[in-house]
DNA sequence: TGCCAGGCCCTCTTTAGGGCCTT
């Protein structure tokens, strides 16, 4: 499957972990097909119980936003039509999976997609890049945005320009050769240090 | 009461420790 066709994706939480109790309580996402969005997804969702005041500042979303919001596991069956059988897409994706799979473990929802990182993805072929956070790297690509972090859709909006300009990077180095998502995945499994050698072949 | 994430990756490594990322 092209890597140009993806759901990039990304949650606000309680806090840190699921296996802690944290919740969901915000997704959003983008639905790229041939590498142009075409579909756009955001709901906040309620998690039954008052989120921190280090999250509200954080991410800007208050209790009393949340309290009127339907709760996840409606919201999550929403989102489980939105991406369907899609390919995913998250920044330091290993974060996201987690959520996404408690969350849908409470629905008993299934998905046959796979995911891929843009935070590994960029420490393998932006060593130069001062760190890999998403903002930094926005800022460091010159990627569009509009100003807002940590709320889902801005996050995954700005992802998805990361993940198109990874790939195009990794075109300079393989232009005869069609980029596909297990090619990207292939990459990112690779020792770091051998993945610029192996882009040059 | 006291606890409080976890996978990746580097190095002063592998019988380990700590920084980076995500909220």
């Amino acid at each position: 499957m092209s890597a140009n066709n993806v759901v990039v994706l990304d949650f606000e939480t309680t806090g840190l972990s699921p296996d802690n109790g944290d919740r969901a309580i915000e997704i959003g996402a983008v639905k790229l097909v041939d590498g142009v969005v075409v579909d756009s997804f955001q709901e906040l969702m309620n998690p039954g119980r008052r989120v921190s005041s280090f999250i509200e500042n954080y991410t800007g979303i208050s209790n009393q936003m949340l309290q009127t919001a339907d709760d996840c596991e409606t919201v999550m069956a929403r989102f489980a039509d939105f991406m369907g059988d899609f390919n995913l897409v998250a920044h330091n994706a290993s974060f996201d999976k987690k959520f996404l799979d408690a969350e849908f473990n409470r629905i008993n929802h299934q998905y046959s997609g796979q995911f891929a990182c843009s935070l590994l993805l960029s420490r393998r072929i932006n060593q130069d890049a001062p760190n890999h956070k998403l903002g930094t790297l926005v800022d460091y690509h010159q990627l569009p945005n509009d100003g807002v972090f940590h709320r889902a859709l801005a996050d995954a909006t700005m992802t998805g320009h990361l993940w198109l300009h990874q790939l195009e990077t990794i075109k300079q180095y393989k232009p005869q050769q069609a980029i596909s998502f297990e090619h990207i995945q292939m990459i990112t499994g690779m020792p770091k240090a051998k993945v610029i050698a192996f882009l040059s072949q």
